[in-house]
DNA sequence: AACGGGGCTTGATCCACCTCAACCCACTGC
DNA sequence: GCAGTGGGTTGAGGTGGATCAAGCCCCGTT
């Protein structure tokens, strides 16, 4: 074994939107190649993130918006009261930070579930940049808005569906967003805990790892630790859209 | 009396972004007045919508931002089983259809809960608007950020808190909006009635009447229909910081 | 004045999920 | 190997809010 250097940690490798194979799911969707030089001029470094590690905070000074290049991470609002509510799961190619454009402020603490890189977004130098390009300007939008929309959906599943019904359309999120990402779809490692699944459902982890065993035993699935098998992701979908009771 | 051609509907008035005195709530905040003559070319027109009117639908084509002039809306989406959740209210000053920019489709429907009055604004144009002017840009980044922040909020309402801490934080949402827009806000009228009320918050109708007769038993507020005095403002605020049990 | 209806309130009962508690399992460090 | 620890499972019992149901209030219509 002669491995050496092994650690590194910043940017050994010019990064670069235009030679990043994430470039279809993630901030250049849409952006011309010749264009893509401009963006890679200002998405110049990374950062990695250990597991368990903030990439930021509630309350931070906001400058740059992060996009996920490896890993996983999850983003948290939290109350005065220490209330705490988990807003969203981010994997590969998806932006972090855009809840700080409002305030100057980051609202929310983003925390990798594990070890991970992110791409670091100067984010006046896209907003320049963005008034150059209309495609990236266009592209930006529609990811603003849809996070809007997801968010919407997250609303609808908190406000009107019941413990099952929610782990279902959580899973089928999850696989959906896999499957776009080149993976199988059918077989997943959750990355969180089950307490952070329950935060995100509005659901106590009990209830949680409760649904977890019916799925099971209804041979809608196999659990097996973090590790899961969809066994008929229809069962699944039916059980969102209440067709099943 | 000498009034003539009394039920004019739509713009008999130039429609001016400069002239409004919505204009430090609404999209034009930070806009230079010598710049906002660009804006009012774009938003040129204004559209009526009577109470229980939708001014858009879940599935049309999107083409452009409303701005809410004077009235009150709601927005809602809902999933192919027939789920409802109302994931709004907007009031004057508040923008309507940033959703749909991500599909260039509406995700939900927008339904006057008054007769209201919008602001057109052809959203193409405001893209190319805004890359001519950077702040017009940076301030309608910030309105969709703080979208997300707000949904954020309510997702940390819906997944955490119970009932009479939902309709005290958005009891004091709304009064905190009113107050912004020059009104009391410790005297109000709802525009909606219980059951949207219910739906925005995750419960049912009954819940949220018996949370409203409890509020008043503890001296809280007042409700005659409607109409909601607020007399404790700070208890309705310990309420949702779990001060008080 | 009577009628009708939508919105609201209130009571009684039920049940989905929470709470509390015990225990298990996988992993880590000694 | 063994103890410690964090995460996960499962059970028993409690409860907040849903559900079901009755009746009221306000208002517009006849």
């Amino acid at each position: 074994m002669q491995v050496a250097h092994s650690d590194i940690k910043l940017e050994p490798f010019k990064v670069a939107c235009s030679s990043c194979n994430l470039r279809e799911l993630c901030l250049p969707v849409g952006v011309s190649t010749a264009q893509m030089e401009r963006l890679d001029e200002i998405v110049a470094s990374r950062r990695a993130v250990a597991r368990g590690e903030a990439l930021f905070r509630s309350g931070e000074a906001f400058s740059s918006l992060f996009a996920v290049r490896t890993g996983f991470f999850k983003t948290c609002v939290s109350s005065e009261d220490g209330r705490d509510q988990v807003t969203g799961f981010q994997m590969a190619g998806e932006l972090l930070g855009l809840d700080g454009i409002g305030t100057d402020r980051h609202t929310c603490d983003a925390v990798a579930l594990e070890d991970s890189q992110v791409c670091i977004i100067p984010y006046h130098q896209l907003e320049d940049l963005s008034r150059e390009l209309p495609d990236l300007q266009r592209h930006f939008h529609k990811i603003m808005s849809r996070e809007i929309v997801r968010d919407h959906g997250v609303m609808l599943l908190l406000g009107s569906m019941r413990a099952e019904e929610r782990l279902a359309a959580f899973l089928l999120n999850l696989t959906q967003r896999l499957r776009t990402r080149g993976f199988s779809g059918s077989s997943l490692i959750l990355r969180m805990t089950r307490e952070e699944i329950g935060s995100y459902l509005g659901l106590k982890l009990e209830t949680v790892s409760r649904a977890f065993s019916h799925f099971q035993e209804a041979g809608l699935l196999t659990v097996k630790q973090r590790h899961i098998e969809v066994l008929n992701a229809d069962g699944l979908q039916n059980l969102v859209n209440g067709t099943a009771c």
